[in-house]
DNA sequence: TTCATATTTCGTGAAATGTAGAAAGAAAAT
DNA sequence: ATTTTCTTTCTACATTTCACGAAATATGAA
């Protein structure tokens, strides 16, 4: 049974979803992460229960801001530069270098 | 009765706050009108209430986006240039110049 | 002051969002 | 096949957000 992680084209991105995904702090604060290092969901947000990360994690990556690949029994988050990055380079760039 | 206008200081303003004000369509279509005319509440989104346009314009007030003058029985839409866009020069930059 | 204009506040309901425990899914090791 | 580990979905609930009409406020004019 492949688990298929589904990644939203380019294309079907909108500067909506990027804003109302950027417009939450506990999600910035894995993208701040997420510009370092490649995480698992367990390591992101200590203080919140993993069904909570995994939902941020699912809305950042609808948004097209990171990249999920499963290796092994994890899955690597990382940021994604060929979805919102690349549709929208500037907002992008300046929010997730803006820090917290 | 002098009705102040209360407009924040820059120092009290939030990338939070600022962000979810610019993460609403019709809030930021009314950036972008105001990027191009000073213009009346009772001018920005004519398919809305008067009610409703007031809200979304005390948000982007709050948030440091934008500047309320009374002029006479109305009042005055602007950008603000002091405020979030100062503060946050590239994210607003970007979002305002990114249209819809 | 009374009236007209322009906007804001209030009260309410609908919809979206955030949180979290429990159960289920996916992959590797035994 | 069973167990273990890591993550996601399910379900429920609380909070927030949004929209709207009605009433209230602020200003200028008659």
């Amino acid at each position: 049974m492949a688990s298929d992680i589904e990644h939203p084209a380019e294309t079907d991105l909108c500067l909506d979803g990027v804003l109302r995904a950027l417009a939450d702090p506990d999600r910035r604060a894995i993208l701040t992460t997420l510009r370092t290092t490649e995480t698992l969901c367990s390591s992101l947000l200590p203080d919140r229960p993993r069904s909570t990360v995994s939902v941020h994690l699912k809305v950042l990556r609808a948004a097209g801001l990171i990249e999920q690949r499963r290796q092994g029994k994890a899955i690597l988050n990382s940021l994604r530069s060929d979805g919102a990055a690349a549709r929208y380079p500037e907002i992008v760039h300046a929010i997730t270098s803006a820090d917290g």
